[in-house]
Formats: C-alpha cells, sequence, structure tokens
DNA sequence: TCTTGACCTTCCCATCATGGCAAGCCCCAT
DNA sequence: ATGGGGCTTGCCATGATGGGAAGGTCAAGA
C-alpha cells in the first residue's frame, strides 16, 4: 500500500512516516519504480506501536529503544519495565511542575477581587514574589513547557 | 547597567533579554554611544516580572497580555484574574493527559513481572491497545509534549 | 601607554515533533 | 487522453532557549 493508505491505517501522518524514516527510527520503505514507497501490513503494526507510545508521551529516542526491545525476540522483560518506570518518573516530575504553578495561580486568583478596580495580587505576586503556602516553587527549566 | 548585570538581577539570561526586545515583548534598550544596551532598576524589575510569569508557566503571548495589564494603571483586575484562570484551566488540562499517561503506564508496568523472560504486557499493549482501567484516552494533540 | 581578558554586538545554527506549501511527477478512472 | 488526487523532495515555520563565531569595547593592571 502507498504512504497515505499506510497513515490512514496507522494514524502516524504522511508527513512524520517520512520522518521517523529520515531520522532513522523505521527502515527505509521499499519504493515503487516510480519512487513510491510501500507498506506492508506489518508496517503499518509497527507505526501503530509508534503511535501508541507516543500517545503515552514517549520521545521518540524513547520510541526507538522501544522499538529495539519489541523487535529483539531475545529481550528481557525487565529492560522494558525499566524503561516504562522511567518515562513515568519523568511524566510525574513534569506533573509536579505543573502542579505547583496551577495551586499557585489558584491561591492568588483566590485572593482577587476579580472586579473594576486596578489592585490585583495576583500582579502583587509577579512583580515582587512572596513566599506562598505552596510546597515548592515551581522550577521551569526541566519542564520544556 | 549592561546587559550582563540585568541578566544576573533579574534571572533572565542575556539571550533571552536580546530575544524579548527583537520580538516586541519588551521595548528597544537605549544604547551607548558603542551600541551597548543600557539598563535601569526599573527595567530589571519589569524583567523580574516576566521572569517569574515564565516560571509560572505563560507563554511569551501571555506574558504580553499580563505586561498590559501591568503597565495600565487603569486595568480592571477581573481582566487579570480571567487571564491567569484561563492559565490554569490549561495547565489543569495538560496535567490531566501527563497523568492519564502514567497510570496507564503504570498499570501496565504493574502487570510485567520484570525479569529475564521476553514477555512483557507494556509491549503487547503497545503492539495491540486494550481498553485499560483508564478513565480516559490520552491524546496528545494538545499536549505540545 | 599598551595589553589582556572579560564583556558586548550581530548573525547563524540547533533543538523537538509537527504542519504547511510549492513544484513537479505519477496513477487511475472516466 | 485528460483531470484530479496522490506521491516525491525540499524549504520554511513553530516556541523558547542555548551555543558559538567573528569582531568591537571597556577597564584594570604592568
Amino acid at each position: 500500500m502507498n504512504i497515505g493508505e499506510a497513515a490512514k491505517g496507522s494514524g502516524v501522518s504522511a508527513k512524520m512516516i517520512r520522518y521517523y524514516e529520515e531520522t532513522g527510527l523505521i527502515p527505509p520503505a521499499a519504493r515503487t519504480e516510480a519512487g513510491y514507497r510501500i507498506y506492508s501490513d506489518q508496517d503499518v503494526h509497527m507505526l501503530r506501536f509508534i503511535r501508541r507510545a507516543r500517545d503515552l508521551g514517549f520521545s521518540v529516542e524513547g520510541i526507538r529503544e522501544l522499538l529495539g526491545l519489541w523487535r529483539d525476540r531475545d529481550r528481557q522483560s525487565a529492560d522494558v519495565k525499566r524503561l516504562a518506570l522511567a518515562h513515568v518518573a519523568e511524566l510525574r516530575l513534569k506533573i509536579r511542575e505543573l502542579e505547583d504553578m496551577a495551586t499557585t495561580l489558584e491561591t492568588l486568583a483566590a485572593c482577587c477581587h476579580g472586579n473594576d478596580r486596578p489592585d490585583c495580587p495576583i500582579l502583587s505576586e509577579l512583580e515582587a514574589p512572596t513566599a506562598l503556602p505552596t510546597k515548592k516553587g515551581a522550577f521551569r527549566k526541566l519542564s520544556g513547557f
């Protein structure tokens, strides 16, 4: 099948399929004489795997490792589990960062009258940070957000 | 003071100060005859405001709006509050997405023996998604993660 | 006064995953 | 055979940030 059909069947856009090929995440597809990429059901299966891993927040590099294990019949499930739990730890870290931001802002917003007067504790806090009743400060360096 | 000192004093890197100027988030700094940017304590004050807003996860566009209100003596605190709460909603949405990913993965990992055998429910799930006891599927389209 | 090192300037490139657009070729159905 | 839709490659853009190069400037010490 052509790339468009593979895209529809896998949920990965044609653009991304080419990108994954270009960056070596997936092997180069076979081509017709005219240069069209051709995909098998097996390929679509792999693309769906990738798509699903993206949905779970894995980076392309993480997926590269997952794919390696997936293809390895002699893999040890411990390796897969380690990868998954490492990713969970990253997710939880980011969640904590976002949570801190959200609670800080909610606390401030709760103190804001929200009327037609200009005085606002949110702006005051941005202007001159006060230690707030938030467990820990929100650090953005690791967040990528 | 020079850009380096302003950077140290505000917590915003010199690189980013130039970027903010270039994109119009902050007005062009005055210059010495030699072309060096010069900053006042007021400027550093504003940069700290920006830095703090970034720490709370606001995008540069969001900060643009916040700065507008900050500078506007006739602002209505309701506008600030609305901005803040809209951002909180975005944060909570993203948190929910990440949370869904994390719990899904944790559930799968809990089912994985994590030994030297190759069979692994994590890979099986990636291969052929099963409806899991997760409240909602994790959609990545809005996540930017 | 000269030198040196730290600072500043601009400009370009890279990140990460994704989308958009354009020019040009190909294939199938009518 | 022609038209419309699909395919190809290549370039550009995103958002916020860092890195580095090439070259100008400043201040302190010899």
